[in-house]
DNA sequence: CATAGACCTTCCAGTCGCTGGAAGGTCAAG
DNA sequence: CTTGACCTTCCAGCGACTGGAAGGTCTATG
């Protein structure tokens, strides 16, 4: 009763089975074994990984940093200081995304501060953008 | 002397020569008129048009939206009110991702918070990732 | 005048993480 | 026996480049 076809784990992860398929094809995944007409069959622990997966996912890890999450996972044996740096180095690069995100932001708001924003067409926007930012 | 070589067009732009390629084959830029032996030959005017289009490229604009403001930009008819709509758009689109990055930042740091990050190998982290958040 | 090297040209492939579609095999119900 | 819901594989496309191969051109130097 523990084997699943791989539209029953789509359902029970939320992981469409294109998706399944890809992150076998591409080694996230290990290859299941397949039943006589040649479908993937899997076991209920697939469910559990394919979540870990969508969630890792959801919180911006690369599918190769998923990889290497799953491998701590699936380790009994890892050490939690492993774990901790790889999240906290991803908490550095979303820091570093999200300071170049409010620096856009605000060369944006700074450009249409000045702009009239009617019919007339002098737009310090597209000038702004013709000039490269003075620093 | 006042025709450019790609290349030339590139050093003074910035953009390179494979990018400014790129950008004439999606049509964000016009063709430029050919020398007899098939070189590219660009007007002055197209180094600042690539500079116009590096910048608002890396204010996050994409390449079609670029499109678009080069198109107002050469526009001398056009409506500022149609710019500062685009900018501010995208605007809410930044501030969007700025949020999506705030809000997994903080579940990183909410599940490296209790992990212990030693030698042992329990931990909050693996076990959150494992299963989705309730909300 | 030959050659080196710095240009230029085109086209094809790869990146990342899927997603869609085509063409076909399998299976249970009516 | 057919319908429809599964499953399989493979190929192509998204966005925005970037790299490389294979070849033509131009200029300077020996």
């Amino acid at each position: 009763m523990s084997a699943l076809t791989i539209g029953q784990v789509a359902r029970r992860s939320g992981v469409p089975t294109k998706t399944i398929r890809y992150y076998e094809s591409v080694g996230l995944l290990d290859e299941p074994r397949r039943a006589d007409n040649g479908y993937r069959v899997y076991p209920q622990r697939a469910v559990e990984e394919l979540r870990f997966v969508q969630r890792s996912r959801s919180l911006g890890f690369t599918v190769k940093e998923v990889a290497g999450l799953l491998e701590l996972w699936r380790d009994e044996g890892r050490r939690s200081a492993e774990v901790k740096a790889m999240a906290m180095e991803h908490v550095a690069r979303v820091e570093e995304k999200i300071q170049e995100l409010q620096a856009i932001r605000q060369t944006l708001l700074d450009l249409a501060e000045t702009c009239h924003g009617d019919n007339r067409p002098d737009c310090p926007i597209l000038d702004g953008l013709a000039h490269p930012p003075e620093d």
